[in-house]
DNA sequence: TTTTGTGAAAGAGTTCACAGCC
DNA sequence: GGCTGTGAACTCTTTCACAAAA
């Protein structure tokens, strides 16, 4: 979620690239995936940034971090792009990602990624109830949690998701870590503390909606059209 | 989601609030309530910095919008912490949320919007599946999308989240605005365009865990313990 | 011309550091 | 002593503005 933690940041070979960064690389990617897939073969930076809803500046100023660079006269060449930013965010192989708790909200993740995102692959879930462990779900087996140190090292994962409910989400982050998980993204409302070496993201959906109905109440905020 | 706008900011009577304090704050109330439910009568702010995943001097900075000043022996006083934020940030009166689309995760939301929030509630469902509309959903009555205008003016509905596929999410989002909607909560992984006082906020699950991805791949990070 | 890439300025957000208080 | 509130310093991010390119 949006609290911004101390320089999450990340060594390139010399560069240095922050969250916001990557994640409108992440963005862009999509994107341009979208557009190539519709035919588009180049992009002005304009363009790209409209679909992004950000500035072309701000577009221009990310892309300095993949290399790549568009020409003035037809813009970017979507296809290309597209793979440089894949060269840039992408790992070497296939990761693996598990899944602990499989109630309303870990089958909506599972539904979610069904078909997507070949390189990110959920190959695991996990949960206490004895009727949902042993199973197979969308083609995914699942877990007791107790097998988690076993099942993260054999099938090597380590970026782990959890749909469980607040009151049991750290002490299934701890077992997680102590199984391996480098990377953590929590859907429980609970900030979960761990060590600092273990990127943990936050997806809070009630202080999301709570911020989005404060919103909802504001004086109209944004640029009157007529500002220069 | 992550990506930052351009200044969508608040003024409360002379002060101007960001977006990340208001996310911060309602972090900070959920986790009084917790501790008052606990029996907690004072926190200092390095307790309560730590409970939010935030530094002690983030937290007091923080509370300076909130007109409540603590103690330096006893800390903050919980319960009047939580109503001093609570009369920052609560609307006058209950909030009404819409929310579209009623597949996987537009049914995870009801299950997790359960019984919490009394002041935000869900109280109509939309979607264009025959078999889902005009029935009662978790107590909440559902209608084909068609119906949106109608029953946004009857029921003062001005909030809603979306959670139908990326290719109907911009269409359900322009009905939304045309039909009076404020602000909104969107699960589809499009970014939407839209007018620039409606305020929109994106949840995109498959950009998150691309970063919890990227991230778990990153040279160790975070600060050595012996880092003065 | 229009567009790109980028140094430099501006703007936000966070942390430092300390006065004042209990 | 240890705590709070906050001006001032600092860091991170975005925007401006313009040279170079086609």
């Amino acid at each position: 979620m949006t609290i911004r933690r101390p320089s999450a940041q990340r060594k390139l070979g010399r560069r240095t690239v922050s969250e916001l960064v990557v994640v409108r690389l992440i963005l862009y990617r999509r994107i341009l995936r979208d557009l190539a897939f519709s035919g588009t073969r180049y992009v002005f930076s304009h363009q790209l940034a409209a679909l992004a809803d950000v500035t072309p500046e701000q577009l221009r100023r990310d892309l300095m971090n993949v290399r790549y660079e568009g020409s003035p006269t037809r813009g970017y060449e979507v296809v290309v792009l597209e793979e440089r930013i894949g060269a840039f965010l992408d790992p070497p192989t296939t990761q693996a990602v598990a899944l602990v708790g499989v109630g309303n909200l870990g089958r909506a993740l599972f539904a979610y990624f069904l078909g997507r995102r070949p390189l990110l692959q959920i190959v695991a879930a996990f949960d206490i109830d004895p009727s949902k462990v042993d199973r197979m779900i969308n083609g995914c087996p699942s877990y007791h949690i107790s097998e988690a140190r076993t099942v993260m090292r054999d099938k090597g994962i380590n970026v782990a998701m959890i749909a469980v409910p607040a009151a049991a989400a750290q002490s299934v982050a701890d077992t997680l870590v102590e199984a391996g998980v480098r990377s953590l993204l929590n859907f429980a409302d609970v900030r979960l503390r761990l060590p600092p070496d273990v990127y943990v993201e936050h997806i809070d959906i009630g202080v999301t909606l709570e911020k989005v109905a404060f919103f909802a109440r504001r004086p109209a905020a944004t640029k009157a059209p007529g500002t220069p």
